[in-house]
DNA sequence: TATTGTTATACTCTATAACTATA
DNA sequence: TATAGTTATAGAGTATAACAATA
């Protein structure tokens, strides 16, 4: 049932059709409080790595910098991010995690994954390992 | 490394941001002449479930129908599905694959993989094992 | 009345091109 | 000149609301 799809070409189209669908379903459970997706894991991404400037969220994301400017905009408006300027390069910006912004972190990962969650407590052990692995892969894969 | 990940609230988050970075980054790889991802999802389910309503393909790809009437408006612009009348339910359309959407689904499959298809051959049959595991899994998740 | 699908309209997220400020 | 970021504008894909046709 597996080992068919073992094959790197018909792998990639499983891959990219599984996580199409899953994208859209996601959205489609969305609570209206939820933050969007590509709000959220900026704020991910800033607590995992400490300030960044816009440009490398850009690039650790793969959007390109005015989509950046404007996620880091609506989320400093929504106070979880603080900008400001490098002192040594006046170009720079530094965006920060503010107090709130892990706040929401934390509030938001137990309220916005409970569909997931509720689906992933279905599965077996192996399965959860299998998509464990999966997702770090596919992280690298797609940072790269 | 991974089994502190098996717990089914942070390994949903993780699962998240995998697909929708994945997706992200495989928009921008693809190419100018690849058909856009939910435009060639539609033409793969009607190759492997045969013909559907406009409402059953909504239903699966979790979208609402305005969104699917659009999607396959466009497929049927570009000639690669036809739509005809039920004759027992006049409410009712019927989408079908025609010879050059058979076509187009088998041209297009070798070229838009390419980039994914080159990343996973630099994995092992491990990671692969757990790509097609996770893909499968995920689909019907995201299917139900 | 309920169901299937469409049209009209608007929102979200992204991109490219042009611009400003700094190096 | 090159780089970091922003502003202006447009395109793609989705949604809700209202509508038409049929059951």
């Amino acid at each position: 049932m597996q080992s068919n799809q073992c094959q790197p070409g018909t792998l990639a189209g499983e891959i990219r059709v599984a996580a199409n669908r899953l994208v859209r379903r996601l959205r489609a459970e969305r609570g209206e409080a939820d933050l969007p997706e590509h709000l959220f894991v900026v704020l991910t991404a800033l607590k995992k790595f400490g300030p960044m400037t816009p440009g490398a969220l850009a690039e650790l994301e793969s959007v390109r910098p005015p989509s950046m400017t404007r996620t880091v905009n609506a989320l400093s408006e929504l106070g979880f991010v603080e900008k400001t300027g490098d002192e040594r390069d006046k170009r720079q910006v530094r965006v920060e995690l503010t107090d709130r912004g892990i706040a929401e972190i934390n509030e938001t990962r137990r309220r916005r994954d409970a569909w997931l969650t509720k689906e992933l407590s279905k599965l077996g052990p192996e399965d959860r390992q299998a998509l464990a692995s999966a997702s770090e892969i596919l992280k690298t894969i797609a940072g790269q």
